[in-house]
DNA sequence: ACCTTATAGAAAATCATTTTCTGTAATGGA
DNA sequence: TCCATTACAGAAAATGATTTTCTATAAGGT
């Protein structure tokens, strides 16, 4: 998925595109990680422009409603990771906090099995480790 | 699993089983519902006894530590489920809060597979939707 | 170009969560 | 059982992330 369907997506839900907003997503698509709105706001601030904390924050809680974004409770702080596809599981690093898609489910046939305890409306598979760089690294 | 054990486990740990922290222990069990720690407060106060906000908050965060709690983020809120198993999955009711526990996991075939990016120090496998009695209730 | 409506961003406000501090109570050993 | 040690309870204050407010500005459609 790319910048121009990002853009058409959100328009669709009368949102704009300003030239913030843009130089947000381009980060946050770029970089490939989970961010904290914080992080967020200063990865932007080295590489692109200056933008407010506050637009990150919207830009951010736009992208959820939309399903581009999803948020993370790890260790008590909340991450975002960009989310292209609308039924995506994550490997997530616990370490340099990067984020690997993952384009196979297999849990579809768990909730199938499951949908006996009620109608599941969504489910979440994510997978919490460390990356093979990371691994290699041998941090201690 | 019973409050014996759970008190044993946080024994072990060296954590204290005060009369305010059964009383938070047994309404958190008892209800089989996920809580936001004021929502868990309030009905402590309701049906047991009157115990300060920070005991609550404090009781989840030890009960997390030791694995019994899980936070989870729904809709900007933390939730929080008690976790009896150690591998567990849930299926949490979006309407009533209510969380049952599932009792296989189908995603274990998935951690194999997907061990290719990395090590899998944990995953997660959960299922939001309605209960069947929420869903009986036909609200609209 | 104009009009309508959404956005940017600073500043202030809010509110959940954490920390501090003092009195109290649980545990383990003598 | 008593004492010493260490953790806990809870009120109050502090913290800090997130939200709201407000005004100027810019985007998109006509």
């Amino acid at each position: 998925m790319e910048l121009k369907d990002i853009q058409q997506l959100l328009h669709e839900h009368k949102f704009r595109v300003t030239k913030e907003r843009e130089a947000v997503l381009l980060a946050f698509i770029d970089a490939g990680r989970m961010f904290t709105p914080a992080q967020l706001h200063d990865y932007v601030k080295e590489r692109y422009e200056q933008v407010g904390l506050t637009t990150v924050y919207r830009l951010l809680e736009t992208l959820t409603k939309v399903g581009l974004a999803t948020p993370f409770l790890i260790d008590g702080e909340i991450y975002y990771t960009f989310c292209p596809n609308q039924h995506h599981h994550h490997f997530v690093c616990l370490q340099c906090h990067q984020v690997k898609e993952l384009f196979q489910c297999s849990a579809q046939q768990a909730v199938d099995v499951d949908h006996q305890v009620g109608t599941v409306e969504y489910h979440k598979l994510d997978f919490f480790g460390r990356c093979r760089s990371c691994e290699e690294e041998k941090h201690c």
